[in-house]
DNA sequence: ATCAATTTTGACACTTTTGTCAAGGATGAC
DNA sequence: GTCATCCTTGACAAAAGTGTCAAAATTGAT
C-alpha cells in the first residue's frame, strides 16, 4: 500500500465503543467521533462511509472480544458456579466504570437495530453467539447430572435476563440490585448438587 | 378560560407516545410530532416548552394507565395463572402492532434515562411501582401457600426479566421466542400447587 | 357585541450535523 | 529520488432541527 492510513484502526474502533456506549447511537455525531479519536472528522468519512458502517466496524470488533470473553468466564467445572461468576464479572463490568456507559449492545439494540439491516444482523449474529455458548454450557451440565432444564430454553431466557439486567442499570445503577436481580434467577433455576 | 386551546391534548400525548415508541426519543423531532399530531410546532412549544417537557407528559399519561393495566391482569386467584397472563398480555401487546413499535418503557429507559433527571426520575417510579404492584401480588401468593420465595426479590427479577425480554423482540420480533422465554422463567419459579 | 386572554400560524434566525471536495502531505514501491 | 497512490486537512454547501416571535385568529366572560 502507497498512501498509508495515519491512525491505529483498533484504538479508533475501541474508542468509538466508548462513545457509542457512553452517548447512545443516535446523540453520537461524527464530531463527537473525531473529537474522541482525534481523527479528523473528513478521515473517518474517507474510511468508513459513514456512521452506521463505522458503527458496523466497531460493534464487529467489540463482539469479537466480548463471546470470547463470555465463553471463559463459563469454564468452572461446577455449572451453577459458572453461572454465578459469568453473571457476577457481567454486572462488575457494567459497573466499574465510573462513566457509567451502560450495556453496549442492548443501548445499540433499542436505537439501531431498527434503522439498518446491517446492523440488525450482527445484533442478531451477537445474541445467537451469546446463546449458543450459554447453550453448550448448559447440555454439558446437563450431562454431568447439574442441571435439569431444557438447555436452548434456559439459554434464550438467560439472554434475556442479562439483557434486562443491563436496563436496570441505566434506572438504578446499583450493583446491589442487579446482583440481586440475578441471584435470584440462578437460585430459581434447577442446578442440581452433584453428590 | 379565555383563549382555548385547539387540540386533544389526550389524543396529542397518546399519539406522542406512539410516535416515541416508534422512533425512540433522540430520533424523534418536535416536526415529527408536529406532522402526526397535525398540530403545529409552534402550539407544541406553546404548550410545553420543549421535548422533553413534552415526553415527559406522554410519559406520566402513558405509565398512568400502564400500571393500573398490570394490577387488572394479575388478579387471578391462582398465583402462577395470574402471573401466566400477566406476561402474556404484555407478550401480546408488544407483538400486536403491526409497525413493530417496541416498548415504550424500555426504550426510553436505554435513551432518555440519562439526559434528563425529570425523565430517569418518572422512569424509577415506574419500575418502582411496576416492582411493587408484582411485590404486593407475590405477599399474596406466599400468604396464600402458593409460592415460596421472597416477595421483593421475586418482583425485582420479574422487572428485570420483562425488561429484557422487551429487549429481545427488537432483535428477533418473535413471539413464539418471548413466550419461550417467559415460560421458562415461570417454570423455574417456587410456585406451590394448592392441595 | 365587545374585550381580553390565550392559542395558532408562519416566518425567521441560529445551531448542529452531515456529506463532499480540492489541495496538500505522506510514504511504500520502483 | 521519483512517482503514484492513498490519506489528511480545512473549507464549503446543504439539510435538519431548535427555539422565538409578532401578527392573526379564536373564544369564554362580561
Amino acid at each position: 500500500m502507497v498512501g498509508t492510513r495515519k491512525f491505529n484502526e483498533e484504538d479508533v474502533l475501541g474508542i468509538a465503543v466508548d462513545v457509542f456506549s457512553r452517548k447512545g447511537f443516535n446523540a453520537t455525531t461524527m464530531l463527537d467521533l473525531a473529537e474522541e479519536t482525534g481523527v479528523q472528522r473528513g478521515s473517518l468519512y474517507n474510511a468508513y462511509q459513514n456512521k452506521n458502517v463505522l458503527f458496523f466496524k466497531a460493534f464487529s470488533h467489540y463482539t469479537d472480544n466480548f463471546l470470547l470473553f463470555i465463553e471463559s468466564e463459563l469454564q468452572n467445572p461446577d455449572a451453577k458456579k459458572a453461572f454465578t461468576q459469568l453473571l457476577n464479572t457481567v454486572v462488575e463490568r457494567l459497573c466499574s466504570d465510573k462513566e457509567a456507559k451502560g450495556c453496549f449492545s442492548t443501548r445499540a439494540i433499542m436505537e439501531a437495530a431498527q434503522k439498518c439491516p446491517d446492523i440488525h444482523l450482527c445484533l442478531t449474529r451477537f445474541l445467537d453467539g451469546l446463546e449458543a455458548i450459554m447453550t453448550n454450557r448448559l447440555e454439558q451440565a446437563i450431562k454431568d447430572k447439574q442441571f435439569s432444564g431444557d438447555a436452548q430454553s434456559t439459554a434464550r431466557y438467560l439472554v434475556a435476563l442479562t439483557r434486562g439486567i443491563a436496563v436496570i442499570e441505566r434506572v438504578y445503577n446499583d450493583k446491589a440490585r442487579m446482583t440481586e436481580v440475578y441471584q435470584t434467577a440462578l437460585d430459581f433455576m434447577p442446578f442440581q448438587k452433584t453428590s
